[in-house]
RNA sequence: CGGGAUGUAGCGCAGUUGGUAGCGCACUACGUUCGGGACGUAGGGGUCGCGUGUUCGAGUCACGUCAUCCCGACCA
């Protein structure tokens, strides 16, 4: 962990400037709080996509795509859904430029201003309802399962790269379904699903629990969502899954003929994850040397960088890295050989570092002339020399080894960042130096925001299959019964 | 929208009481290096955010404007 994040609890600004963008991640865009994502992240991304999308399609969900623009009216429909995102909406109002009649550039053309306005979809749940509405007549239409990857637009007050930008790229599904169990459940299962993600893939540890109220999502009867904790302490809500009711099929007036010939609303949920587990990864894993990404994400797994001084040496050594990389990408590993002879060694060694490959191994005249190679894993920056005879298998397993150490890392460190806090004034000072606190809380909003007011802590979740928290209390603030304790931590 | 700060080379910055623009990294060329971010020598690159004003003269002073960053309210 780097040490100016030890001081500067909540300044990963620096691990942006140092990190994302000379790691060839992502640079800031000129545009206001947008970001660039560069190849290397990008394929970062992708490959959350594919295996997010293979989980998906295990649960009968498809991909679909809606427009981007919406027009104005069909917000006018869910109040509730309305008030939540009105304040910071980009809108269309014009459809064409014109050169400036005084000669300085362009302007938009007055003319061509547009009868209704359209917002660019800053959530596509008006759009997606708007369309059931055609599609959804019968009992026998349903459930409709689909998702859609795109991207959205928050004009956010603040933005945080990869946390909080204006456009972020994410997945939302949509789905539609004849009973109220049948949708809570489809919200349960997907946040599950997202959990198995955030564990297996991202090697993130997470709490699965409800939102409060005053967290919930506008619309939403219940939110569900994934929480995890950042190297500073702080919670990073990593994932959404909502049981939306029938809000949205009232608003959109999406009705079903049921077995008995009845007309009867769909019950609906949306869940959605972003770029933000972009961040939650950087975050989460990242050391003063830079990313370290878990070898399920890593677009390169294993880096091969040769050491030598003459033409013959390297014709020897890259030959021989040819052989190893062939018998790796047979185990279904992505390997590079880093041949660029204008760096030095040290230099791509803390390059590749820096942009957390999992595994590197280095090769010299010494290791060609015994038969070894030196292999170095970036979790715990070990280095051992291995026979090349062989070092498929161990590669194979290191990787194995590297996924699940840098995910025991993760929750030893969040593990040991949770606790039980039973007073007011406890809490005041506990909930400084970060980390989840356990707590019991009366179940009101009022109680819930002056809490919020006095520490800027809030209720990340109410966690489900959690022992630890159900028993009997009182409430931290109020005093009054509480039947279960709820996590309260700073979150970004 | 409130409070604070900053705009000077690709990046990070210095620039004194106003006197005609500099440092580090990066970049280009050549040479020596190469088992943990090499070094030497020689180069290239800037209408100092924008506008107006004061002045013989403005990166520097005044006013305006735009943008960015940090702290609040908002939020995946």
């Amino acid at each position: 962990m780097a040490k100016e994040v030890t001081k500067r609890s909540d300044d990963y600004s620096q691990w942006y400037d140092n990190l994302v963008v000379k790691a060839d991640l992502a640079e800031r865009s000129a545009v206001r709080g947008c970001m660039v994502i560069k190849p290397y992240g990008y394929a970062i991304w992708e490959k959350m996509q594919a295996s997010l999308d293979a989980m998906f399609k295990k649960t009968g969900v498809q991909n679909a795509y809606f427009p981007l623009f919406i027009p104005k009216s069909f917000f006018s429909r869910e109040a509730e859904h309305v008030a939540g995102f009105a304040k910071e909406c980009a809108v269309v109002t014009h459809h064409r430029l014109m050169n400036d009649p005084d000669g300085k550039g362009v302007v938009v053309d007055p003319a061509a201003k547009l009868e209704e306005e359209l917002i660019v979809r800053p959530t596509s749940e008006t759009i997606i309802w708007s369309t059931y509405k055609n599609w959804i007549t019968s009992w026998r239409d349903l459930p409709i399962l689909c998702n859609q990857w795109c991207n959205v637009v928050r004009w956010e007050m603040r933005t945080r790269l990869f946390l909080r930008t204006a456009e972020f790229l994410w997945q939302e599904g949509h789905t539609a379904h004849a009973t109220s169990k049948e949708a809570e459940a489809k919200a349960y299962e997907m946040v599950q699903v997202y959990a198995d993600f955030a564990r297996n893939v991202l090697a993130l540890p997470v709490v699965v629990g409800h939102k409060s109220p005053n967290e919930r999502f506008a619309g939403a009867l219940d939110t569900l969502t994934i929480e995890a904790m950042m190297q500073d302490g702080k919670a990073l809500q990593a994932g959404t899954s909502h049981f939306l009711g029938q809000n949205f099929a009232k608003s959109f007036d999406v009705q079903y003929t049921n077995k008995e010939g009845k007309q009867e609303y769909v019950w609906a949920t949306s869940w959605g994850v972003s770029t933000r587990l972009m961040g939650a990864l950087i975050m989460a894993h990242g050391d003063d040397n830079g990313l370290v990404l878990p070898p399920s994400l890593a677009p390169i797994q294993v880096v091969m960088v040769p050491i030598y001084k003459t033409e013959g040496e390297h014709d020897a050594i890259i030959a021989k890295m040819e052989e190893i990389k062939a018998s790796l990408e047979v185990g279904g590993h992505s390997v590079r050989i880093d041949d660029r002879d204008t760096l030095r060694p040290g230099f791509k060694f803390a390059e590749w570092e820096l942009k957390g490959v999992p595994v590197r191994i280095a090769i010299g005249p010494r290791d060609l002339a015994n038969g070894t190679a030196e292999l170095a894993r970036r979790d715990t920056c070990e280095k051992i020399s291995t026979q090349v005879e062989g070092i498929a298998e161990t590669v194979d397993q290191l990787l194995k080894d590297i996924q699940q150490n840098i995910y025991a890392k993760a929750l030893a460190f969040r593990d040991s960042n949770i606790r039980k806090v039973d007073s007011w004034e406890e809490f005041k000072e506990e909930i400084k130096k970060g980390g989840f606190l356990l707590c019991h809380w009366d179940g009101t909003a009022e109680t819930e925001q002056k809490i919020k007011d006095e520490t800027k802590a809030t209720i990340r979740c109410i966690p489900i299959d959690s022992a630890v928290c159900e028993e009997e209390g009182k409430c931290i603030y109020s005093g009054q019964p509480s039947h279960r304790r709820v996590i309260f931590a700073i979150s970004y």
